[in-house]
DNA sequence: CATCGGTGGTGCAAAATCGATCCGGCTGGC
DNA sequence: GCCAGCCGGATCGATTTTGCACCACCGATG
């Protein structure tokens, strides 16, 4: 008999394309799967992938177990989905998963007091750059901002949310300078990957022909603040910086739809109710800042 | 992340219905089942089973969780499954299920021979009492008496055999002892858990009220051999005994018919049909022997 | 009422697994 | 052309898991 815990080993190592990369995800030691791969093709009698100098890569017999595989694991899912929506205590666990920039710049102090609301609740905050998966109960809610509402997954449950707007934004005392006779010149900030949004326009001022490229959000509001030029920012970040000024004459521009997703047997958890609905008001209240409505323009 | 293999230990227990039975089934000891079925439901944060004095019941989450369970367990037979139909060497393993009264009255010359023309196949008979489940991987192929065609497994390859024929048969010297006017009482002779069959009919001869019982087929054979009395066998087994005849008078009844099934993407294996092929030619020699032709009636 | 076969539970020693580390080989970028 | 960063593989000591023996308990049975 296999240990079916090998079949887990398995589809990291698939899915990695390396012992090494699987080892990083699972946890352990690469010598671990190493050994674990070993044992499952010794007892299946076949192997399952080619021993490459560049890493392991499928045979076709292993394409043909990754099938099941995927369906051994899409089970473990539903399995313990199913055992955490039957957990109806208010004490335990509670995921959620949202953009940085949600995070440190808006809604940290509403999870705060919902955290000093219900102290027996332990919050994990999933905010890196990746969306998580809430099918494989990487977290429990997700807050998504969503331009197209097609894309949204259809198996989960979403609540609609206020709609998210941006602009573009510059320092205050940039903004002074530029109308004293500004010396230095006004750059471009931009993230890397992202460039300029082709919705943007530089307004009155003038912008000079190099950009300065950041690769990270936080590094893109530190050098606006800084004076370096102008960005795109979101309103709820633009507009709640006192330092910060939208660019006159520059336009509003609509980011998409904040939305709340749960899946369908952890949303009925007493938890995750509690949070949604909890949220969802603190959103409700926030809206006329996420849509730009907060200030008047200039 | 839970322990896949912990799910395997949960079948068992949900099965056996107590930690011990699922560590005989599984093979180890039942403290290793205690400890594994302990860290699944602390993972898990829920308890799967009620622990009474009589032995571990399913609580309501472990009902939910069973059938995900099953679903993996499914996959894992699937995969395996899988891995072995590629397998197209003639070295490896082949399982046989059948009746023990096959194997060992009629079959097992034949095996001998399959395992001496092709030495390279590691052979298995399983020939307990219960059915081995080919879905499960318990055997590679089964061959069985079927009574009605339709209750054959849909999901299984069926190649039809001879139809297998019964009758009443005693001892040649008891039926001479009758014959010269018999001092010791004839008895039925019959498997406790089957009674007299209500085809069978006594034929010429008498017997006393007083049946004598045994547990096992073999125990009846012996008996009958001993001249204990009349009993029912399958014709093979009762013609090809020298020592046996059959009551005057008594009929013919067919059992069934002799069907060898496969699993589907078992059945591509090479030992697979290598021995599927040879063990169907020599049931169809024996064809006249199974169905009772081999001798004239008397 | 004692016994016997079944249950779950618990220390402790042995065995198997795992993690840290080192090694050789490959590859791509400078 | 060299070096850094991957890769798989092997080794060895530490850690975890397992098996074993035992215990208490419960119910049926003689």
């Amino acid at each position: 008999m296999i240990d079916w815990d090998d079949v887990r080993y398995f589809l990291a190592v698939a899915r990695g394309g390396s012992v090494r990369a699987a080892a990083g995800r699972i946890g352990v030691n690469h010598s671990t799967v190493l050994r674990r791969i070993a044992q499952l093709e010794e007892r299946l009698g076949a192997q399952m992938f080619e021993k490459l100098p560049s890493g392991y890569r499928l045979t076709a017999a292993g394409e043909e177990v990754l099938e099941l595989a995927n369906q051994m694991e899409a089970s473990s899912h539903q399995l313990e989905t199913r055992v955490f929506g039957r957990d109806q205590s208010v004490r335990g666990l509670l995921r959620v998963t949202l953009a940085p920039t949600l995070t440190a710049h808006l809604l940290m102090p509403d999870f705060a007091d919902f955290a000093r609301l219900h102290p027996e609740i332990e919050m994990e905050i999933v905010s890196s750059g990746e969306l998580a998966n809430l099918t494989n109960r990487e977290a429990d809610v997700a807050i998504r901002v969503v331009y197209d509402r097609k894309t949204l997954p259809l198996n989960l449950h979403a609540l609609k949310g206020p709609d998210l707007f941006g602009g573009v934004y510059m320092s205050r005392d940039l903004l002074a300078a530029w109308r004293a006779g500004a010396p230095d010149p006004i750059r471009w900030i931009v993230i890397s990957m992202h460039g300029i949004p082709d919705w943007a326009s530089e307004g009155e001022v003038r912008t000079t022909a190099v950009p300065f490229k950041t690769t990270d959000g936080e590094a893109q509001i530190a050098a606006v603040r800084q004076g370096l030029g102008i960005t795109t920012l979101s309103c709820f970040v633009g507009d709640a910086d006192p330092l910060l000024v939208r660019v006159p004459g520059s336009d509003l521009h609509m980011h998409g739809t904040l939305w709340l997703l749960t899946q369908g047997e952890i949303r009925t958890t007493k938890r995750v109710r509690l949070f949604t609905e909890f949220i969802s008001r603190r959103l409700a209240a926030y809206a006329p800042l996420l849509t730009g409505l907060s200030i008047t323009r200039d």
